[in-house]
DNA sequence: CTCAATGCAAATCATTTGCACACCC
DNA sequence: GGGTGTGCAAATGATTTGCATTGAG
């Protein structure tokens, strides 16, 4: 589902809030940038971003993007992800709980999921090496299984 | 502990039967350079290598180590991974069960912990999915908790 | 007005690639 | 000997950076 009017306006507020109290500038290429992020519901990369953008009209530079996200990663309004080897991969994390991945190897295809036993492992972590866990990743590399009843 | 000779053999015959299997060229460029990762136990980057195998007056090109390293990925005698953001660091992975880490964001220190309950998660994950998990990557960045009777 | 943010182009840096030469099979 | 592997240097491609200009506060 794509973000509805009243979550945007709750988003940009917690941005607005974000940019204020670290006396950062709420120009309106952030705004639109943030804006873009949110209207659409899948992983997707700088460049992608980049490309929709520029379709409508709306240009800004790969800089400002690059510059951009890194203000919602720390403000936690994304995600990050290292899916591929390459280029990075992010998501809106708002309203949208924290969740894994598992990665069709073949065919790139990208599954969430949430398993609560994450959690126990981390307490355990966090016991054994005295740590306080922060945030992990977890990906899993599949393949879709063979259907044993195919020709 | 770094390898035993005899181990370092057996990890020999082992790369150099995949080699014959694949029709591979058995190099001493190729068996220098799984020699100087199964020599050390660190994990290590592409860098790193190049300059400890020219210290040692070993001089192979950035290029056949690039080359070399997918061969040990392929056939399972190293692990890689994406600790940082940029460049990717590996460890040798014969005599070394499959396990996970922890990164300190502060210090940048790795620990490597195994959890048998990953395994659970897995095996939902295939059933959930219908698929078949080749690998997983589960990594938690956390930093030393703060000593509370401290001044 | 002032300084931080933007856009552009150039710089970076890990990794990849093209090509001439070397050497494993 | 023939063709794959190597070394070198140039190419790539995501991200970063420098700098002149713009515009938010």
């Amino acid at each position: 589902m794509s973000t509805t009017i009243e979550a945007q306006e709750q988003v940009k507020e917690v941005f607005s809030r974000y940019l204020e109290q670290n006396n950062q500038r709420k120009t309106p290429e952030r705004f639109a940038i943030l804006n873009e992020v949110y209207e659409s519901d899948d992983h997707f990369d700088v460049e992608t971003l980049y490309l929709s953008m520029k379709e409508k009209n709306y240009r800004v530079s790969r800089a400002t993007l690059y510059n951009t996200i890194e203000l919602l990663l720390t403000c936690g309004l994304i995600r990050k992800h290292q899916f591929g080897q390459n280029q990075s991969f992010y998501e809106k994390s708002y309203f949208n709980k924290q969740h894994d991945h598992v990665i069709l190897s073949d065919t790139g295809e990208v599954f969430e999921f949430c398993d609560p036993r994450i959690e126990n492992i981390k307490k355990t972590i966090e016991e054994v090496f005295n740590v306080e866990v922060e945030s992990h990743s977890l990906y899993f590399y599949a393949k879709k299984k063979q259907d044993l009843n195919q020709k």
